[in-house]
DNA sequence: TATGAATGAGAATTCATTCAT
DNA sequence: CATGAATGAATTCTCATTCAT
């Protein structure tokens, strides 16, 4: 009698996810605002009470969007430095170029526009998403800067400025091509844009 | 004694200006859709009829909002770059400097954040800031740095990638202290940022 | 110094006629709910502001309008019938076609179809409109059908239920007209229809 | 112990018929514009927010009123005049006997009045209204009247336009009664009419 | 659990009316 | 008298949220 469920069954512990995954794309094309909870729903294969089956409510959703999207990004660049070995230049490009790559492949990447975009309506997960993005993705750049200063393979500058220097440019470029995608006449390839920018800043960052 | 004071004042040369600069603290500070037009008409001293008497919708007062406040910024940097004689490293330094003051003190310098979070629910306005904003610095700069490079005073690099480069750091900052000013434990200075900036970028940029 | 007003000044005195005019034939087209006062005011060539120096307010301009209107259209008909000699279906012939005619070209002849939209809405204006116009007309043609069964020329028949089918058929045709102008593709003339209308009644009321 | 009211039913089926009953009744009163869809949600015993759960906004609503109402009113007399073995007159006034009946009693009755009134503010539903009721049921009568003419009962004449004679008294006593029926004086019995209208017109058809 | 019909608070919009000029 | 800028109440419409099934 007691049969085990079926596999497929399980699957509706996959149902949280699923809709978190529905509203951050709809989240990050059209905002928290202009987004109905019915599209969220329709995109996620349910209908709109089971998204309150899961969530409290928008924010709520909006807030689990975040958490979950961001967190897991960062851990792996964070291995990444603690075992480099070899220039901190090399660990420079493969940070970028393996954000890069992140950016253009994960369905996580439109979280930043999203967070610029909603920060000021949600003071409380913008403080979140700072600390545990903005602010450590800044401090693992500083860190890989401070070390090829130590070592002297940089010349002596300020790190956390060095850092938002490395950081914003790419940050910035995958959020206009998001929010610019459809009109701008000249598009750009983040990765070989991540390049460009890399040669720059390791000359700028080299000593005279 | 005192006479009542008249219920309203007539002031129609006034009124739009003084609407679209409402609007835009508001749209700036929370975006289009969690903007009430009830409040903007209170910040501008009016009644949401008001509002109704200078643009057709709340729409309308957004793509008024933008092209009013857009405009304007770009064309004396234009005319610097025309007129300058002399090292083009000073005139880059000259162009981000007076950009960086700008952008603190203009009010008009919340637009990017806005467009940025508005662009895919606002299509045609995207493209019309993409045309009259975001290409057309970018053209300003890459101008700039082409010019370096014929001189002989910059090396040989993309200048349309360079451009990017430029002004992408400074904008994203921007946007950045502008959503998380609130809750980022590590404010930056912008124009100190973009001394650093314009340092990183002109060694950078020359030859090795 | 005291030079007599110019004639045309007296004009002044036309406003209220003016604005009539106007509200007569927006009211006639749109109704009384969708008509705009700021149209009524353009069509009359004048302000919103004017309209209230002259009437109270929407109500008491739509009842003007009905009042003005309706009144000296019956009472050219009124001397006909009394001082007509000879047969009656030759008055009643005359009555016909001059009301038809009225009918193709005097601009309050949208009122009818005004007042069948508006009664229910404002009930003194109706009861006003049926006394003055519904009534007094079918009483019109009852009194020419009456005097024609004593004469003899035609059968007994109950003069007002007559009069009903006399006037009826053109008023519906009339306010047809005006309502499906647009899409009815087998339109009718107004005159011709009174001819054909007559012919079948002065057939209908004679003695077999 | 008694348990509370449940807040609502769950009717899916049977609310859009209900809205539109409600809206027909509160239309065809006070027409389009005077009309709150707060009544008519009230009237149909739901919320306003439940009217747009079936109807895009108030106009198709409206819409769905004349469209729904309008149709079938016809079908059954078509079906008559097919079938029809004997004098055209009697069929003649099987129809309109059986026409007052309806307008006496069916709900549908007040579209006429309601179409009437707005037509100039809904072209396309007027052009529905007139090809499926005004054209159509003119065809109708036009059709008996010159099968009349075939076989010789009635004389020559042009049947479109005797088709008008036919329907328009009948149309527009019921609109004049609907309209003012408060204050008019002279109250009329529709089937009282349509008899007295028919003897005049079957005289009037006849040979002389 | 899941549904989706129904709700109701809240925002946009319209326009008759007022009133400073 | 005339204007037309400004008002604000009324209405349409939207959508997050609830809850009977």
């Amino acid at each position: 009698m007691n049969t085990p469920l079926p596999r497929w069954q399980r699957r509706k512990d996959a149902r949280p996810a699923e809709i978190i995954q529905a509203a951050l794309t709809l989240f990050s094309d059209k905002g928290f605002a202009a987004t109905r909870l019915d599209d969220v729903a329709k995109l996620a294969g349910v209908t709109k009470g089971t998204v309150y089956l899961y969530f409290e409510n928008k924010e709520e959703l909006f807030k689990a969007v975040v958490r979950e999207t961001v967190v897991p990004a960062l851990e792996f660049a964070e291995t990444l430095v603690e075992e480099h070995q070899g220039a901190w230049s090399d660990l420079l490009w493969q940070l970028l170029s393996s954000w890069a790559e992140r950016m253009e492949h994960a369905t996580s990447s439109g979280i930043s526009r999203l967070m610029i975009a909603e920060a000021t309506n949600f003071p409380e997960l913008a403080r979140f998403y700072v600390d545990e993005v903005v602010v450590r993705s800044r401090r693992l750049f500083a860190d890989v800067i401070n070390r090829g200063i130590q070592s002297g393979e940089f010349r002596e500058v300020d790190p956390m400025m060095a850092a938002r220097a490395v950081t914003a440019p790419l940050v910035m470029i995958k959020v206009w091509k998001q929010s610019f995608a459809l009109c701008d006449t000249e598009p750009v390839d983040l990765k070989a844009f991540a390049r460009f920018h890399f040669d720059l800043l390791v000359q700028g960052l080299r000593h005279r």
